[in-house]
DNA sequence: AGCCGCTTGTGAACGCAGGAACAAAGTCCC
DNA sequence: GGGACTTTGTTCCTGCGTTCACAAGCGGCT
């Protein structure tokens, strides 16, 4: 008896986090309730295509109204399952890495960096945010002990999937990986990949395509 | 005479610059020509899906054959308009403009930094990777003297969209966007947003439905 | 109490991306 | 020179995501 199908879809997901970080603004701001139009304006995104999103979730709306602010975010916190704070292992702290154990916009949003690791002897011992980088040895270790479910890649391509191996082996579920390469992980275990040359490639693309004609004039 | 039609789909626009990745590996290795199956094993995307996203280059393999390794990775180096360096600016120098500015992944693959801005007097001067982060009252003149036609925002949300407004005004004709708020631009500028903590949160809540002990029952 | 306007939730149509199967074409071997 | 194998390029089909448009429900006003 499931009067709700389990089945959300991820481009569904995305957005509901979206509208999450929205809602919490609002409710921050005073406001008691909102409607699709105006919520749907704030996240960049269609007001009907809002309201079938937030159909996945049963009713959580009144007609006429609109929704309530608080119980929406409530509502959407339960679902995204970013009511306790989840414990996080970054694997690579180079440049990116530090800035992601750094970034102001995970601690706030139910995450929590439980563990960071690196190779080099050289970054060991230093630290990063309020936590020590340790050596890559510990980090089954560390993963038993804090329970760790979310892994973050932020290595050079070649040890890429080496961790990745080690993460899963280690019971991380899910990975989200900054790595240029493909990663391949045993059933039961996510993998996300976020690639910054290819967004600017894309982009890139984009603007050639927009102008056909000498568009490479830097000289 | 356009032989090919110019609408080439952004999925198949991103897979691509995946592919020119894989292709200059392979090059470097030695490696003259390729399969698809081989190709997209290691782009980890399907054979079928490949070909038919080079198919929209025109044809460009050799059947029974495969593909030559150079000639392909020329092509698309061509298509995608990488192949002169793309000035690039950068506003907002926190701990992920500065990871992106020394992000050796941009530099080796077409773009070229040419600016860095931020808004605190206490980082203005500062040297990030080979370059002297500068006053934002600079940008425009800075945009302007130098052409560059991408614009990425790594500044707090609250003043996103005022730097977007400057960059567009200013001739930046693509904006990678890091802030979390969507951004109106003028048409003609192209916008592509990445938002970190979504994609933690997606993982967050793939990982929770694996296992929906315990979910949220509000009821 | 009844009506009206506003907003949600849902159903259907459209377009697009992804995957699989098939035909064309070129090369290697006999 | 001919046949067969390999691999590309294309075509069809299935499924998903998105959008538009309508019906249902609730509050407020007369």
């Amino acid at each position: 008896m499931q009067p709700r199908p389990r089945t959300i879809p991820e481009a569904t997901v995305a957005r509901l986090a979206v509208y999450l970080r929205v809602l919490t603004t609002l409710a921050d701001g005073g406001r008691s309730t909102v409607s699709s139009g105006e919520l749907a304006s704030a996240a960049g995104v269609n007001p009907a295509g809002l309201r079938k999103d937030l159909s996945h979730l049963g009713p959580c709306g009144v007609r006429g109204v609109g929704y309530d602010v608080g119980a929406l975010r409530d509502r959407l916190t339960g679902v995204l399952g970013v009511g306790s704070a989840r414990a996080c292992v970054l694997v690579g702290i180079g440049n990116l890495g530090s800035a992601l154990a750094d970034y102001a916009g995970f601690g706030t949003r139910g995450f929590e960096f439980v563990g960071l690791f690196d190779a080099s002897p050289a970054r060991i011992g230093q630290r990063v945010g309020d936590l020590e980088v340790r050596a890559l040895d510990e980090l089954e270790d560390v993963v038993t002990a804090t329970g760790a479910s979310i892994g973050v890649i932020t290595t050079p391509a070649e040890v890429a999937q080496t961790v990745c191996d080690r993460l899963a082996a280690a019971g991380v579920r899910s990975i989200l990986n900054f790595a240029p390469v493909p990663l391949a992980a045993p059933a039961g275990v996510d993998v996300r990949k976020v690639d910054l040359s290819v967004e600017l490639q894309v982009l890139a693309f984009l603007g050639q395509q927009r102008v056909p004609a000498g568009v490479g004039e830097s000289a």
